[in-house]
DNA sequence: AACTGATACTTGAGCACTCAATTACCTATC
DNA sequence: GATAGGTAATTGAGTGCTCAAGTATCAGTT
């Protein structure tokens, strides 16, 4: 039997701790009844310079397709977490805007999810969580 | 607006990073007509003492429900890559192989997988490959 | 001003999963 | 050895995504 390469340990446990780690924050995300995905998008759109971000863009920062994003966004918008404003200059363009409703909830959220996220990294050092970054940030 | 934590920064960023490393796993893993859940299944099954699991078992390695690799398994039965086997000692459980045309698959696929993740993780050192996996393992 | 090709978004069809309920079987207890 | 409670697997119904096709709009060329 052939021995692992460490590139593909990598991409292996990578992809468990994902699961893993997914698993936890849903669970406490369900309390505000969202999911991470929607919460991710919520995060993008508080951290949007203008605060408006168009479809297409969010859906290449959360890694969605375009009509993953449209879909996600429907029922958001049914329960006023986030609004549509079109863009002057192009008609084609939807942007979209995190309500107040949803900046609260994003920021609610955001406390729960950092309890988890606190608890998961409890076994890392200070330096360790912050070579942890820098090594996550080498590949992406 | 609030400050990110490191601990939650962790999160975001290696779901990012999980995502686009599954895009570029997926789309090498597709010449071979497989998903990555698929290929794990295969990774596990192979890398199993007694070269069979349970599907419980299977389930909980690779992160799914016991009906999601139920259904998972079932084109895979089909295309003769994996075979059922009964357990003598209790009738409940149906133990899962890798078929000898499973075996190849896999190993090309790993093959094709491998030089993916190589290319993904050419901007590591050795030693930083290294202390990721640590990292890695230290969360699970 | 009409035509061409590109872009932003939506929609239809389908796939990959989940949860809850069901079936079959096991183990322990009386 | 019958009954009760637990476990392994499957099935039905529903969700969340994808790709491909379609619509609307834009920008550049003639």
């Amino acid at each position: 039997m052939r021995s692992l390469t460490d590139t593909m340990k990598l991409v292996i446990e990578l992809s468990s701790l994902h699961t893993h780690i997914l698993k936890r924050i849903e669970q406490q995300l369900s309390i505000h009844g969202i999911s991470f995905t929607e919460w991710m998008v919520m995060h993008r759109l508080y951290a949007a310079p203008k605060a408006t971000m168009r479809r297409i863009d969010l859906a290449e920062s959360v890694g969605l397709s375009a009509s993953g994003v449209t879909r996600l966004l429907q029922p958001m918008e049914k329960l006023h977490l986030v609004e549509k404003e079109s863009n002057p200059r192009d008609a084609r363009v939807s942007l979209v805007r995190l309500s107040t409703t949803g900046k609260t909830l994003y920021q609610d959220a955001f406390t729960s999810c950092r309890q988890s996220a606190e608890s998961l990294a409890e076994p890392l050092t200070k330096k360790q969580l912050a070579s942890f970054l820098e090594l996550i940030r080498t590949l992406q």
